[in-house]
DNA sequence: GTGAAAGCGCTAACAG
DNA sequence: CTGTTAGCGCTTTCAC
């Protein structure tokens, strides 16, 4: 039973071991340049000890903390907890660890955040805030290393990675044509998110394209991507006189809100309502009706964010670089 | 427009507003025995010069990172999400920041995580994995400060904060008798966490006290719980040439499988087959029926472990407590 | 009330 | 191949 003592220093160990403190951080460095039995007696001396280098000093020294702070709006949406999933697995495959703060999608909190950077307790950023938001951050960006992740402005200079809203958005408004509906509403969410706009703009163009009417009462903003948020747009809607007889939600989680709402008002779903949902979401598969949606790689975002986050700490200078992802339609039987 | 250096050190605020090292530390730390002339001096030579502190610095100087780690076994999953906001808003309130790692209810990632507090990179950590794994870092309790979360064995001495298993259980089941159900089935997972075995008893004793039938063809393990999990179990359960009319699912995913699976096999819920949740998360009150099911604080059992790890920070010796926080049945459409 | 100076434990030149 | 040494930027006695 070796003793234990996790808060022995380097220089216990090069004495234990009879060698000097730069050789034992060559040793716990693996480091070449040292010759194995100097190495091994090292080794024997650390389990002996039961040493464990301190982070503490070592990131002083070296001026990194290897962890990556995560801002997403909403850690309990199953939509960012699956990209972050994707970010936590490669940064944990590049020795970095993530840290992990719910922003409510507040600039506030986000620049709070973002101090993390500035102190040095966070190497990089991956940031999911809506992209107005994003922009009070974008003049540092050049000192401050982060990127983003699924909202994003391609005008800012900043890395990105993401899917093409717009037209995705008209994907699934176009299905829903081709399914031979004409009075298509809109769920949709708060408009400081760049992704919302844009699936709004790929709305209206489908519709438009295919020579619709896009009644402004057949829109409705809710500030939440909350099931509740979803069902009392969804409710209210269908009050209208000429309600639409098939909804599009901008997330999967307004669109089972709709579903409920629907189900409440004992609307066939998809044969008097039809709707379609947007990420894929794992329960989308299980409601009732099943969702059809629009399917986002949220674990290739997530990775990918971090992909380019480790590549812009290796290389600050390399290029800017966005990345679009592919979406697919997933037809379920709510359409 | 004050020229924005994040790496000026104190020393260069110090040179700059004319006095030591020392007392701009003071001002930074906002202690007192500083005149208020000097404290100007150094907060205006701070902001000419956009300073500020390094904290990979200052955490070597104290060996305190401010940073709480959150082992939890699958970060998808809504029930812990919601435990981890919990967390996370009691943390920022009292200054720390947390890491959040998957650990997939694996004990070698959760050792390696656990390696995090012996480099000092995190001061505390609150694990939600299986009682089974936290069983390997017992010993090492003493030194390492940390917490359990809804998972907790009360034999180990080791904080914690979670619900009363075995009666939740009862209570569901018994809720399920009260209905006229005579045929329980229960879906369980994973046998390593105590809660799964906990809320097995409960069902059994439930159903001995009610001198009901307890048929091993209606329990069903299963090794996640996936909302897939949740509707295999059931698919295979409702084969049996006597199957349950009621099932209790140890958590609202696997539970909303089981709804999905009824459906697919045309059973009236809760006419011809009731079903009992467990957890209580945001989708619950959304499905169709709307779910059943018993409420845990999720919210509450997050923001008590984050108290209990900063108490035990506060005061190392402190007395080991255990905390049981109420459930209670919310009672929906499926049972 | 303020300053000088000694480290925290590690890494990285630079010598040897 | 290995050792010596000078810091990383901050906090914290201990003087003044």
């Amino acid at each position: 039973m070796p003793p234990k003592n996790p808060s022995a220093s380097i220089a216990a160990v090069a004495l234990h071991a009879g060698v000097s403190v730069a050789t034992v951080s060559r040793v716990m460095n693996d480091m070449d340049g040292v010759r194995p039995l100097t190495r091994d007696k090292v080794m024997a001396s650390v389990t002996a000890l039961g040493y464990r280098m301190n982070h503490l000093a070592r990131n002083l020294r070296t001026a990194a903390s290897r962890l990556l702070l995560t801002m997403v709006p909403d850690v309990g949406n199953p939509f960012y907890s699956e990209i972050v999933r994707g970010i936590d697995s490669v940064a944990r495959e590049h020795g970095y660890f993530v840290m992990l703060c719910d922003t409510g999608a507040e600039a506030g909190r986000e620049s709070a955040y973002f101090d993390l950077l500035r102190t040095h307790r966070a190497d990089g950023a991956i940031c999911l805030d809506p992209d107005t938001v994003q922009h009070a951050l974008a003049n540092e960006s050049n000192i401050l290393p982060w990127v983003a992740c699924c909202e994003f402005d391609p005008a800012i200079a900043v890395p990105y990675v993401g899917v093409d809203n717009y037209r995705a958005a008209g994907d699934a408004v176009r299905h829903l044509i081709a399914r031979g509906h004409s009075r298509i509403g809109l769920i949709n969410s708060d408009q400081r998110y760049r992704y919302a706009r844009e699936r709004q703009r790929g709305y209206l163009d489908a519709l438009q394209a295919a020579g619709l009417q896009a009644r402004p009462e057949w829109r409705r903003q809710v500030d939440s991507l909350d099931y509740d948020a979803g069902k009392h747009a969804t409710l209210q809607m269908m009050t209208l006189p000429d309600a639409p007889n098939a909804v599009f939600a901008v997330s999967d989680t307004l669109a089972i809100g709709a579903l409920s709402a629907l189900r409440q008002l004992n609307k066939r779903v998809p044969e008097e309502v039809a709707v379609v949902g947007f990420d894929d979401i794992a329960i989308a598969a299980q409601t009732w009706p099943a969702l059809t949606t629009i399917a986002q790689p949220m674990r290739a975002l997530g990775e990918t964010a971090a992909q380019l986050l480790l590549q812009r700490l290796a290389d600050p200078q390399a290029t800017v670089q966005g990345v679009l992802l592919p979406h697919r339609l997933v037809q379920r039987e709510s359409s």
